[in-house]
DNA sequence: TCTGGGGTCCTAGGACCC
DNA sequence: TCTGGGGTCCTAGGACCC
């Protein structure tokens, strides 16, 4: 999809038409998640700043993220894309694969088959997309960002290298900022230069690894199937304050809020997580990880928390100026599984409670019933916690 | 200019097991 | 008395993508 939230932003609301739109971007700390092709004329683009954006186009019009309707308009496109084939791999809301091998003699070669799905997300969501048509899964993408806006590029095998050589090395996809930067270094400025490299070179800069990665993409060569179905295998929640955080109390106030939508999240999906981890970002932006695997998995939020808390105890920070936390799970396995009591354990009683927590935001709505710890400061109960922690402090 | 929030994949070291 | 070779799992960090 192009500018994929900007433009379903302008469609419905008509009277953004033709003007700069950037979605995010609110707030202090907010960056550009997308921006309409008017804005893109400015030089405004994702993950900018939006204090730089604004700067940069003083009109730029910023509409929050609505993801709900991305979701339910990237699931109704996805529908058009089944109806080509059954081989779809989504790659994320705005963009799949499609293996239409089996499907030309039904719809036709491979680039009718592009300009039917641009028409029919034209007609029925009143979207514009662009496709790439290539050998592989690696020259679609590429030549899809090619293709923008609004267009179809056919990358067929005997042009690959035409395609190819010429392309700065970063536009390779796995080649961001810091292996751009690494092959500058080496004079490497294009993907042709990449493969014209001497035996050995690529190794003694990246490691054997990444090397012959590296020059696989160069030469067009990717030989991964398009998958329909991926499990999940990390659910996370992330937040960045507008204000430093300092106070412990808000502090594991925040950490209860993530494991609380990292658990509903895991419930809604019928997983539970064995592995917890808590991601900290400081002020001067230097960010740690911290995890920890239980004994069995969870989908509950009591417990989440109790690991992100002495996950973040465990760090002994002094006086910390915390930009950002998250909790992040992994290890997920399939549906809720049986209660593991450890001897002396008494029952967990905090599973009826979450999901009749669970069924109520589903009725009535996600702000319907908030955790009291998490929506209003509990200055008392702050201190009898950290009483706690003192005597735990002590113990140890 | 001052850096979101959701992810995936990879590497490397250490504990542990047979 | 000193120490193989294969493997898995866990933890931490980092690059990268949309």
């Amino acid at each position: 999809m192009d500018a994929f939230y900007a433009s379903v932003e302008v469609r419905e609301d008509p009277s953004l038409t033709g003007k700069p739109v950037a979605v995010g971007g609110g707030g202090p700390r907010g960056v550009v998640m997308a921006a309409s092709y008017e804005a893109r004329a400015f030089g405004v683009h994702s993950a900018m700043p939006g204090v730089r954006a604004r700067r940069l186009c003083p009109n730029l019009i910023f509409v929050p993220p609505n993801f709900t309707l991305y979701r339910a308009e990237s699931d109704l496109i996805l529908q058009i894309l089944f109806s080509f084939t059954p081989l779809v791999e989504q790659i994320s809301l705005d963009e799949a694969f499609l293996d239409v091998g089996g499907s030309t003699r039904l719809f036709g070669e491979p680039v009718a088959i592009a300009e039917k799905i641009r028409a029919r997300v034209r007609s029925e969501r009143s979207l514009v997309c662009s496709v790439g048509v290539a050998p592989n899964k690696f020259l679609a993408k590429l030549a899809s960002q090619h293709a923008k806006p609004d267009g179809v590029v056919h990358v067929p095998a005997e042009k690959i290298h035409e395609f190819l050589d010429p392309l700065p090395c970063g536009a390779l996809w796995g080649v961001g900022e810091q292996t751009e930067a690494a092959l500058d270094r080496l004079g490497v400025r294009t993907v042709g230069d990449i493969v014209a490299l001497p035996d050995g070179v690529l190794e003694r800069a990246f490691g054997p690894g990444p090397a012959a990665h590296l020059l696989a993409l160069a030469k067009g060569e990717d030989d991964r199937a398009v998958v329909p179905y991926e499990p999940a295998k990390q659910i996370s929640a992330e937040q960045t304050f507008e204000r430093d955080l300092d106070a412990l109390e808000h502090i594991r106030r925040e950490l209860l809020r993530l494991s609380d939508r990292v658990a509903q999240r895991l419930r809604g999906g019928g997983h539970s997580a064995r592995t917890v981890t808590i991601k900290v970002r400081f002020s001067d932006f230097k960010t740690l990880t911290r995890s920890r695997t239980l004994p069995a998995p969870t989908d509950g939020a009591a417990k989440i928390y109790a690991a992100a808390r002495d996950l973040y105890a465990s760090l002994r920070l002094h006086r910390p100026r915390i930009r950002l936390l998250g909790v992040a799970t992994s290890g997920l396995v399939a549906g809720s599984g049986p209660e593991q009591l450890r001897i002396g354990e008494r029952p967990d009683r905090w599973g009826a409670a979450d999901r009749a927590v669970d069924r109520l935001r589903e009725r009535y709505g996600g702000d319907t019933v908030e955790r009291a710890a998490v929506a209003q400061p509990r200055p008392r109960a702050a201190r009898r916690d950290e009483e706690q922690d003192e005597r735990e402090a002590r113990d140890e």
